[in-house]
DNA sequence: CCGGTTATGGTCACGCTGACTACTCGTGAA
DNA sequence: TTCACGAGTAGTCAGCGTGACCATAACCGG
C-alpha cells in the first residue's frame, strides 16, 4: 500500500492565445467528465512519470488543440495549488502560455465534448472550471506585460509581417489604439527587433507596406510601454 | 494498489535573499541524509496533502531557516520538474523567492547538517545539489530584474530607512554604483514610492539623512532601468 | 487624372536621465 | 572657535526618447 500523503496530482493548464479578427483569442475545452460536466476550462492533463513539464505541456497542446510544437511559442507562467482547487482531490497544476499565429480552429476528439476559441472579451460571462478563470487572467496579464519589455509580440504573426500588423498585435492584446508613426519609428529603429525584407505586402487599399522578420533580440529596450500614448 | 503513475511528489524550494556587509546573500542548507549528502542546497521540502503551496514554503521557512512569516516577502518563481532532477524519483518543485530585512543567522536544528548565509558572489565555486545553481540563478535573475520596475527593494529594508541605504540595496543587488543625487530625485519624485517622514538618521559621519518608509504602490512608473546609469 | 487610403518619414516640444556643480549640516581635529 | 571632511540634498544643463502632428509616397478605383 502506497502511503495516501503522496497522493498528489501533477497536472499542465494551456492557456492558447492567439489572434483572430483582430482580438485576443483563447482555447477552451467543454468538459465531458465529472467534476464540472458541461463547464467550459482551460485544456490540460495530468503529467505522465517520466515526463517533463514542458512536454506534457506540448502533448496536451497536441492532443486537446492539435496545435504541433513548431506553430508556438510556449512558457511557463505559473503554479497552482490550493488544496481545493480540484474535488476529485490534490492537483497541483502548472500553468503554461502558448501563443501562436492565427491558429487553426481545433479538431474534435479527445476525452472533451467540444473545443474553440473564445475572445477574451466574451468570458466574462461564463463561468470557467476549476480556477481557470483566475489562471486565465494571470496569464493574460503576463502576455500583456511582457509586449513591454520583450519581443513576444511577434510569435501572434506569421513568419512575415508589416509594421501595420506588429501594431494591430498590440493595440488587439493591450485593447488600445496606438499612433502608427511614431510606433514605426519605435519599431523599426529598436534593436535586435525586426529585421528589414526585400520584399513588400500585397497593398490592402493604400501603398504596399514593406516586409519584415522577427529579429535575433529577445528584450526591447527601451521598453514598449502602454501606459504612455 | 494505488496505481505507480501518480508516485509524483511535490515540493517547495526556497531563495531566501537578503543583504548583510552590502552584499546579496542567500541562504544554504547542507544536506544530512543522500542523495547530495553533505552537499549545500536551497531549503526545501513536499509539501502535504492540505497544505497550500504558499503556506508550505512558509512551514519551511520557518523549519529550515528560523523565520516567521512577518519578516518576508515571499513570491513564487517558477516550477522545476525535469524528470530526473532528483535520484529518488520524480520531484516537481516549486520555486519561491523569499526577501528580508537583514535576516538572523539560522538555528541549527531540523534535519540539516548546516545551514547558513553565503553572498552570492561565492556561489560559482561551489557545486549546488540537485537543480538548485540552475533555480538559484533564476530567482537572483527574477529579484534584479523586478528592482527596475517594482518597488521591490524596500522589502530588504527595515522599516523605516534612508534613500542611501534604497541605494545600496539597488548597487548590491545589482553589482553597480549609482549617482547619489539622480538616484535621490528619481527614487523621491516617483509617485508611491516612499512617504516621507519627519524624522532622521543619526549622522554616519555627514548630514543626517531624513528617514523614509515604504509607500503603497507597487509599481515604478517610469522604471528605474540598470542598463543606463 | 483625382481623391481616398495606407505606409513611411519629418518636425517640434516636453519630460526623463546622466553628468556635474553647489550648498547644507553634521563630525572630529587643529 | 575654526576648519576640513563627509554625506545628504538641490540645481543646472545637454541629450534622448516620446507623443502630437504634418508631409510625402505609393497604390487603388473611378
Amino acid at each position: 500500500m502506497v502511503s495516501l500523503a503522496e497522493d498528489i496530482r501533477v497536472a499542465v493548464d494551456l492557456i492558447v492565445l492567439t489572434l483572430r479578427d483582430d482580438t485576443l483569442n483563447v482555447l477552451l475545452v467543454q468538459r465531458d467528465d465529472e467534476p464540472h460536466r458541461g463547464a467550459w476550462a482551460l485544456p490540460g492533463g495530468f503529467i505522465d512519470l517520466e515526463e517533463d513539464l514542458e512536454d506534457a505541456a506540448y502533448r496536451v497542446l497536441a492532443d486537446e488543440a492539435s496545435l504541433g510544437s513548431g506553430a508556438v511559442h510556449l512558457e511557463q507562467v505559473r503554479t497552482f495549488g490550493a488544496p481545493q482547487r480540484d474535488p476529485r482531490g490534490r492537483v497541483v497544476s502548472v500553468a503554461f502560455m502558448a501563443l501562436g499565429a492565427d491558429l487553426p480552429d481545433p479538431q474534435r476528439g479527445g476525452d472533451v465534448a467540444d473545443a474553440r476559441w473564445w475572445s477574451v472579451d466574451e468570458l466574462a460571462a461564463i463561468d470557467l472550471a476549476f480556477d481557470h478563470a483566475e489562471v486565465l487572467a494571470c496569464s493574460i496579464e503576463r502576455a500583456r506585460a511582457k509586449l513591454e519589455y520583450t519581443t513576444l509580440a511577434v510569435t501572434f504573426l506569421p513568419q512575415e509581417f508589416t509594421i501595420s500588423q506588429l501594431r494591430g498585435v498590440y493595440e488587439s492584446v493591450w485593447g488600445t489604439t496606438l499612433d502608427a508613426g511614431n510606433f514605426h519609428r519605435k519599431a523599426t529603429r529598436t534593436e535586435g527587433f525586426l529585421v528589414e525584407l526585400e520584399r513588400y505586402a500585397a497593398p490592402t487599399g493604400g501603398r504596399p507596406a514593406r516586409l519584415y522578420c522577427a529579429g535575433d533580440g529577445a528584450a526591447l529596450v527601451p521598453a514598449l510601454l502602454r501606459s504612455s500614448q
